[in-house]
DNA sequence: CATTCCGTTCCGCGATACCGAACAGTATTA
DNA sequence: TAATACTGTTCGGTATCGCGGAACGGAATG
């Protein structure tokens, strides 16, 4: 059914996670709409729902079954483990305040972008990447800010690994052109994402490191290219967010 | 192994949750440790991680394997699906800025409370029960706002389940206690809390139901029980959370 | 009453999850 | 340098058990 049956790997666990992440997506199925779906018996999804239900995992309600808060549980402890997590939580915050845009903390992990916090400014647009959500490294701020400011061995195998089909026209879409850039944010220090990822929105990223040089994650302010332009764009916010890494990055230090 | 063998479900979830939450309770573990002390083979555990690592559901750390953000991703939408989020969300934050205390919303799953939202204000003791992380119904105001909201069938099974022992030497301790309690919240519209669940910890809740009378969850204010008493607690704290629940339930009949 | 959904149960077979033990790195010890 | 003690890894062999399919029951719709 799957394709990768890794013989390693315990598959029921694998039918499992296919089952949760459908209903995730969806907002309150059946089990015989699952069944046909992903082309299980009835049976089996009945008795992994069965299971999943008495651990809290997945929950009956008035409109079918949904994943369960239990998730939220074990995916916060995820989250608050991650290094200064409530300082950062302040910063992204303050900087969404001041410049009134969206700002954000991202993380990554699996070769992927994460969002850990997010703040909207005033004249931001509420478009809504929820916390936990997942971005490209290549082709937002942030991420190419964390590969730029990461071990030069595991970025490689991150980019190794990333696939480079554009996202928008002005997606960067090869290795070469990606090294290119991160040299070009190494020596800046700060990176821009004009609507790499989505049309009309431009950003720009700085990374977060700890105490033993190893990325923690990255800064982000993005809005409408309309406003991100100019100096603005270019000099005072890079300005804004490199101070405040570096402010969090003393704080992490001393913690 | 583990006890309740009941046939219609799958073991190896069962095995795999038993490892993930041992796993999100710590902070970077080995899979020799995992084996040993949760009873398991090593090699039986080494399968697992496998297949939760190419999921992305654990990932290894410079301190060992930890849970993968995976899980808040997933959990982070069953959040967002419950009814009126962002306005609730907005509701807390109002509610902790205006008293100076601590605020949330709690919901009802599994028989358990679960923190949805939470912010503090000014005067809030920062102590730390993160969103997604559970309490006991009979022992808290949001909870017993809840139960006293529901329909009568359901709160009497949820009621059934509860386990009684006392938290602490105010914890209700009976079901006949429970009821009685339930049926003046019922009167008043509203709940207390006084040391409960935690000494020294007063609060008041007010459930918030929706446009079918069912109910959504329940907002309260909690702090320090030499502030949260006299007027002030017991007439001026209600009438604020009726008032916004009020504002809630219109709102979100309207959406 | 008939139809059509839903969830549930049962059973038999083949796949597979489990354990145990041997293997292989890596760091810390003598 | 060698030995120890940790890691994680691999490999079979066996009994388990997860799977599909079909038959059942129950609720809602016609």
């Amino acid at each position: 059914m799957t394709q990768t049956n890794d013989p390693a790997t315990v598959q029921a666990v694998r039918t499992m996670f296919d089952i949760v992440e459908y209903v995730a997506e969806r907002d309150g199925v059946t089990i015989t709409e699952v069944a046909t779906d992903l082309g299980y018996a009835k049976s089996t999804i009945h008795r992994h729902f069965s299971t999943l239900h008495e651990l809290g995992y997945i929950v009956e309600t008035p409109t079918g079954y949904q994943v369960g808060l239990r998730f939220l549980e074990v995916g916060h402890t995820a989250r608050v483990r991650q290094r200064g997590h409530r300082m950062v939580k302040e910063k992204v915050e303050n900087i969404a305040a001041e410049t009134g845009e969206r700002a954000q903390f991202i993380v990554e992990e699996h070769g992927e972008g994460v969002y850990i916090h997010r703040a909207f400014g005033e004249r931001a647009v509420r478009t809504d990447p929820g916390i936990g959500s997942r971005i490209p490294l290549h082709a937002t701020s942030a991420g190419k800010a964390i590969l730029a400011s990461m071990d030069e061995k595991r970025s490689a195998e991150l980019i190794e690994a990333i696939n480079f089909d554009p996202i928008t026209e002005f997606t960067i879409t090869d290795s070469e052109q990606l090294y290119d850039e991160l040299e070009a944010i190494r020596e800046r220090g700060y990176s821009f994402n004009r609507q790499e990822n989505l049309n009309g929105l431009h950003a720009v990223g700085v990374a977060v490191s700890g105490p033993d040089g190893e990325v923690i994650g990255a800064l982000s302010v993005s809005g409408p290219s309309h406003r991100m332009q100019g100096t603005w764009f270019e000099e005072e916010l890079p300005k804004l967010l490199l101070g405040t890494a570096n402010e969090l990055e003393l704080n992490i230090a001393h913690s």
